[in-house]
DNA sequence: AACCCTCTTTGATTATTGTCAAAACTTTGC
DNA sequence: GCAAAGTTTTGACAATAATCAAAGAGGGTT
């Protein structure tokens, strides 16, 4: 792959859509492609963080392990997504490990150089600080969810959250396997199978990996979603 | 209070640490101090954000809340902590609300001001970095203990980040309501009143707020919390 | 000391989710 | 098209945590 390839798809993630390409074309020296097979380990929870990465093509999961051998999954990252960002600061080690979940295609940007480029650019601060802020958002949804909804209205703010229509009905594909899907939820496989179940009696309908959203808004009622119409702060 | 205090309190709290007195003393114009009543919100989620805060003394509970009542603590924030400051970032409103659960006396720091600030002083991105970095840490390791721990091991694990000393045994106080520390695991109270029951087998004992760990090593096995030998990264 | 209020604990019961095992379904390679 | 491997669903059951109700403890006030 060309620099200027590299830089075109540069160009596209969020974290760096504004930063001039001459700083761009710099970055790309710290940075190397990363063809990645699935089941690639990326780093592991406790490493030191020399590189952080941005997704091109294909999924990642971020999560911990506990000695005992149970996981939780933190997030799952694609294309346009960077990750591991926040483990360059600080402490130097990566607080999750990351697995390939299929084939994927990642740039891994050293992390040293890149925090002098930083501090010489505002830009990239501001950048990264947004990117962070996000990220930040993720879990905090994550977090309540874990908390306060039943296993089935997680399920169902899933699938709305992979929704991109808004029109009755609509077909979803489940962009990984119902294992990954339920360890991102935070359930065993067999409670999401069960969860699928319930959802049926609100009209969603499942054929493999493509689910049918018939009625939104009674999905959207179900999990106690929030409403497209904005919720009045007091 | 005046300008000179101000300044000594910014100085030892991390966020600010590394920063010139001379810059800090141009923040202050940007900031005001807060004394809020025990109750007192600070801000509701969705509100526009435009402060974050210091905590300077007392305790303030992050938090969200769902329609029908049920309330997810993300955080508790106590002196020399800083939060929202991602919120002034990027959708520009704050992803959960701040309610004081003792008197507290904060500084609020005008957001927009402080972008600039941010934009001119790498110094101050690169702690605001660390800080976010730090936070992102936080959630994970609640998130990861949400998904893989019973009850009774993350009320175990939060005892042992109380703990202060290695010694057998030792008194901890709780440094709030067992209601809101019940809200910060993830819990009902009686279910924390049930937990704090089962760890009596490890040699944890309760008096009122002050919870006595009379085997530190017993309860970091029962809660299978990482030992002070740092785990072997691959 | 007696009262009120709030916080905490205990008990009985229910609901939810996890576990283990087996069957059904998919996918892939041959 | 069939076997083999992996994934998903179903069933029976166990464990965990929530709910509802009531009793107990502690703090502050009069």
């Amino acid at each position: 792959m060309t620099n200027e390839d590299t830089l075109a798809i540069l160009k596209k993630v969020p974290l760096f859509s504004r930063i001039p390409d001459a700083e761009l074309k710099e970055l790309i020296n710290d940075s190397k492609i990363i063809e990645a097979p699935l089941h690639k380990i990326l780093f592991l929870q406790d490493d030191k963080a020399d590189y952080f990465y941005v997704a091109i093509d294909g999924w990642i999961k971020l999560y911990r392990q506990t000695k005992d051998g149970d996981e939780a999954v933190i997030e799952v990252i694609t294309h346009g997504q960077s990750f591991a960002e926040a483990a360059i600061f600080e402490k130097q080690n990566y607080p999750v490990s990351a697995e390939c979940v299929t084939d994927a295609v990642l740039i891994a940007i050293k992390g040293d150089t890149f925090i002098d480029r930083i501090e010489r650019q505002p830009k990239f601060a501001m950048q990264m600080l947004s990117s962070m802020s996000r990220r930040l958002r993720t879990h905090i949804d994550l977090i309540e969810r874990l908390v306060v909804k039943s296993t089935s209205e997680r399920l169902g703010d899933f699938l709305l959250s992979l929704s991109r229509a808004d029109s009755d009905p609509e077909i979803i594909h489940l962009p990984y396997d119902k294992t990954l899907v339920a360890a991102r939820l935070g359930m065993k496989p067999e409670t999401l199978s069960r969860a699928l179940a319930k959802l049926r009696s609100v009209g969603v309908e499942t054929h493999g990996h493509e689910v049918v959203i018939k009625n939104h808004q009674a999905l959207r009622n179900f999990c106690k979603a929030e409403d497209d119409t904005r919720a009045v702060a007091s």
